[in-house]
DNA sequence: GATATTCAGATTGTACACAAATTGTATTTT
DNA sequence: AAAATACAATTTGTGTACAATCTGAATATC
């Protein structure tokens, strides 16, 4: 009984992180502590201590006496998110190359494994969790205690941005994604290499490429229609 | 009642943060729940929630079964936070000088007198809170929702450090602080004419300050006595 | 005598009942 | 009819009892 709880609430935590990563807990949406306690048979206490947790580590919001709710993402979210990213990004790549151990470069290649079948399966979800694996992986190889909070809340918003824009129905998406698994495996030598410029390099190239990649569907070419003289 | 529990709440939790901030509670000091809820006659739920939030916030460290302990710091810390800061004190004071309100660049300004009134005081824990109040309100300017986590982080160490180290009993330490004050002075004038360059120089020549101090400390002139011949 | 094992004490985790606060609705008043 | 107020229903916060887990000391075993 102890232990099927205890695996209950750890189970419960991954559950909720990835229902948040993927959107199907949306930006916004209310968590009630109850029905919560129901989804997942806890009583109430544990599932507090389990949403102030991830509030501590970014996934929801908590205030006071009015309950929990996703964290939010608004317009301002983006500019910020693309504003930090490459920074942030290229300080983890950097010190990932000086620091990777062998154990966690094959972890790295088993993640790139996952994310191109991911690719090819076409599941925007399996796609969106698989390239937060192999980030969050290259901050676990980083090992830096200050940066990887801001890396984390980093790595959230990636992987819901991703799902929002990053519809590969039209061919010039598809290119990028292709584009950006290539970066991937560009990366993973340059840290088997300890290489540091090169992939600091990378990590911007990476950004550039999702920027763009934004804003084609943020500011679409204008519908190629004369204005009616009814 | 309920008026008075909240401001209890609230109250220790604000208490709880600066004592770990002056070292009062030093590195991995036990936080044991009943012990902690005697101190603010408190319950149980809520000391647990709050020690939930303070480690959400970087202060303490739960480990499962295991209770709570203030967030620990080791010589792997003191490399890691020096290697983070620059970086992300540059990010957020280049953000700062963007973005700060009159408002606040005047909350700034009475940050600074307080700062200054608490090296004159020599009262070491007044002065690493104050000086902790100064850059937590250029992260508040910077107003940046990811790189926030991180400059959280640093400010926490930062104190800490600075409660360890930074012992005015010498000439140099105290002619250096007083160029951490100059150095403050110019951050905000800086900030107020919006000059994003020169804050982020500044950034890295307040860094720089503060590790040389850290190096004097640590490395001190060896002691200028012959090995005996016994 | 050193190591392994068992058990008691102390500490953390969970459940549930009750108190307080918030929100939305219905009634009253102008 | 519109606005303000009061009230009820829902939801969150707190207190306390009990269960599970960990730690360390005493005993048993080799």
């Amino acid at each position: 009984m102890a232990q099927a709880t205890r695996h209950t609430k750890a189970d419960a935590l991954q559950q909720m992180r990835r229902m948040i990563l993927t959107q199907e807990l949306p930006p916004g949406a209310d968590l009630d502590e109850v029905t919560l306690c129901a989804r997942w048979s806890l009583s109430r206490t544990p599932m507090r201590d389990m949403l102030r947790q991830l509030a501590g580590e970014g996934f929801v919001d908590i205030r006071e006496n009015r309950g929990a709710r996703v964290a939010e993402m608004s317009h301002k979210t983006l500019r910020e998110f693309f504003l930090a990213a490459p920074m942030i990004y290229g300080a983890i790549l950097r010190l990932a190359a000086e620091n990777a151990l062998p154990s966690q470069i094959d972890a790295l290649k088993e993640a790139q494994h996952t994310f191109r079948g991911a690719l090819r399966s076409g599941d925007i979800a399996a796609r969106a969790l698989a390239n937060n694996r192999f980030h969050e992986i290259t901050g676990e190889m980083a090992d830096n205690t200050y940066l990887l909070p801001s890396f984390q809340r980093l790595l959230i918003d990636h992987a819901r941005i991703s799902m929002t824009f990053f519809r590969p129905a039209d061919a010039e998406m598809a290119e990028d994604l292709r584009k950006a698994c290539d970066q991937h495996e560009q990366i993973i030598t340059a840290i088997e290499e300890g290489d540091a410029n090169t992939v600091a390099d990378l990590a911007i190239a990476h950004w550039n490429l999702s920027r763009n990649r934004i804003e084609q569907f943020v500011m679409p070419a204008g519908l190629d229609l004369s204005l009616g003289t009814a």
